[in-house]
DNA sequence: GTGAAAGCGCTAACAG
DNA sequence: CTGTTAGCGCTTTCAC
């Protein structure tokens, strides 16, 4: 509106700019009716305190920055980024904190993205999505000493404080599940190799057959990323193997396996069971709703919210671990109630 | 990494701080030498100049927001978001801007984030998704005097700049396809009637009857919000009315639409045929693909940065309006293919 | 083409 | 509890 400053406010008010300057941000050594005094001028002209200002002088900008790599090219079509936003959007706010997005799209991007995130006077931290092996967006952020908390393990830990969900005690869970059911050959749609993700959760379902004594047979893996037609041509060939359950990495490749399993004239899940990963809104309408393990994306971005405040907040620079705990939906295309029925 | 200043680099590189000042904002009244020598002195220090500073000095904060209001709760669940947000950014990037990012979850959310858009020295610009009539956040955002951008039509247009792909003219085009494919019962699972969008492409079913001397039957309109279980619940409606083609005013209403014409023991398209709106990903992967209007939502983001920043470079305050082409898919859903094997 | 000087609007000691 | 003062680090006239 208007291009108030404090001193106006002050001079309008009859006290001077500091005590202005206290009762915007609530100091509590001003005395209540010159407190009031002020609010109602800084009320009645809409006043609002420059940003820049206000960074200059005290070094802190109130905004922090959520980057996501260009590896994360996915951005558009999983679920998880809008909801992780949403999480980290919602932690920004309750702290009073204003969100910069940085979506790196290319490799000039990145170039053009990185010396904004670390100029110093924008961001008070930055929260940084881990994407695959061989991202040096990670490295270089680590070197600029600006407060970082990376999401989803990175590769190399040192020094670095995330955030995670448990990917491979979920898919220990859910793999263990369906040895539970009684299935012989499990197989995976497993994610890449090159992420952190794909691993962990391959991880989970090695250990989940390890610890029953079942032995890990090669051919019952099948690796790949993590979109729908993925799913489809990985179950093609892992149908030839003749799995009786899969493990998906994701719900998109849940469902891309389950096309392919029926376009092979077999049945979800009587012939072939299915745990996806995700619990995307898609799961619960398919024609066979989805086992799937739900991971707390929202409140991941919360987390990871507060995390990184409190260490831009402390001196201490020792790496915080976060791990979140998942959940298995048990649906039907595990064929759990299936069973229990039969 | 470290707290170097222009002052820092200037005497390292043995000129003032002003001509660093001119190298770094690539002031051509330098001479060459001496822009290579400060140059080298940047590159090997690593200096970055403060933002804050920077932005107090020059009252630009080369930052512009992006307001997406809680009507818009479907933030996560739509992928037109993610798509449009993708494409601002790199709007963002392509200009040398920061994106900041507003997600307004509630009316507390409102209050606290105003401020902090309309707080001089934060943001150049605000680029505001128009949502649900009696969303008065615009009218604060026109009031704060803020150079603004309305993605969508808004309601009041009065002054307000705004983007919009072109509702009516798309589905216009669309229902007067599937009259020419000889479709006598047209039927229309409308969007919110307290959304410009909704309004709009209603408005496009009605126009293309009405030109083509169809009468307007109100029976064969059903007016619900966007999601797909809506999609169902206003189909299994509809079908008592015997349609034989429908425009569903998402694609994820024709999906859910489409999910009910096969409970009612129909078959798509041969007893219904549908045209949705969006072109999401998964219209390609249903069984039967889905005809739909694709909306370039990408450019649509781009083009409103670009716009914004023109907005806000210039004094004129004559109100920007522009309105993206859409295009129409024909897949199978519209029986198109299948009459003309016929 | 380059430097000196005057702010931008606020915070944060420090007196009182 | 309140006012005075000295910057925060940069841009931007204005001389030279």
């Amino acid at each position: 509106v208007t291009n108030l400053k404090l001193e106006d406010i002050a001079r309008q008010a009859g006290v001077s700019r500091s005590t202005v300057s206290r009762v915007v941000n609530d100091d509590p050594h001003v005395r209540d009716d010159v407190r009031e005094r002020v609010k109602d001028v800084i009320r009645r002209t809409g006043f609002h305190p420059n940003a820049a200002a206000r960074t200059l002088a005290s070094s802190r900008s109130s905004m922090i920055g959520l980057v996501l790599p260009r590896s994360v090219s996915s951005f558009f079509t999983d679920p998880y980024f809008p909801r992780l936003t949403q999480g980290i959007a919602q932690g920004c706010n309750q702290n009073q904190y204003t969100l910069g997005l940085f979506l790196v799209g290319s490799k000039e991007d990145e170039e053009a993205i990185f010396p904004r995130i670390s100029r110093r006077g924008l961001l008070d931290g930055v929260i940084f999505q881990s994407g695959e092996l061989g991202d040096q967006l990670v490295d270089r952020l680590v070197a600029s000493n600006m407060p970082l908390l990376v999401l989803g393990r990175p590769f190399s830990t040192e020094g670095i404080s995330y955030i995670d969900v448990d990917n491979v005690g979920a898919v220990y869970q859910a793999v263990t599940h369906l040895i539970q059911l009684g299935y012989r050959r499990i197989g995976t749609i497993a994610g890449p190799g090159d992420t952190t993700v794909g691993i962990d959760r391959l991880e989970g379902y090695r250990r989940a057959l390890a610890d029953r004594g079942r032995e890990i047979e090669n051919a019952l893996i099948v690796e790949t990323d993590f979109s729908e037609m993925s799913g489809y041509y990985a179950m093609q060939g892992l149908l030839r193997t003749k799995p009786d359950a899969v493990f998906a990495a994701s719900d998109a490749l849940a469902i891309g396996g389950i096309r392919a399993v029926r376009e092979a004239g077999l049945r979800v899940p009587e012939d072939v069971a299915f745990v996806g990963f995700d619990d995307l809104p898609i799961a619960t309408s398919t024609d066979c709703p989805l086992t799937t393990v739900r991971q707390p994306v929202a409140e991941l971005g919360l987390h990871a919210v507060e995390t990184l405040l409190e260490l831009a907040g402390s001196e201490s620079h020792t790496p915080r671990r976060i791990m979140l705990d998942t959940q298995l939906i048990i649906r039907d295309s595990c064929g759990a109630k299936l069973k229990r029925q039969g």
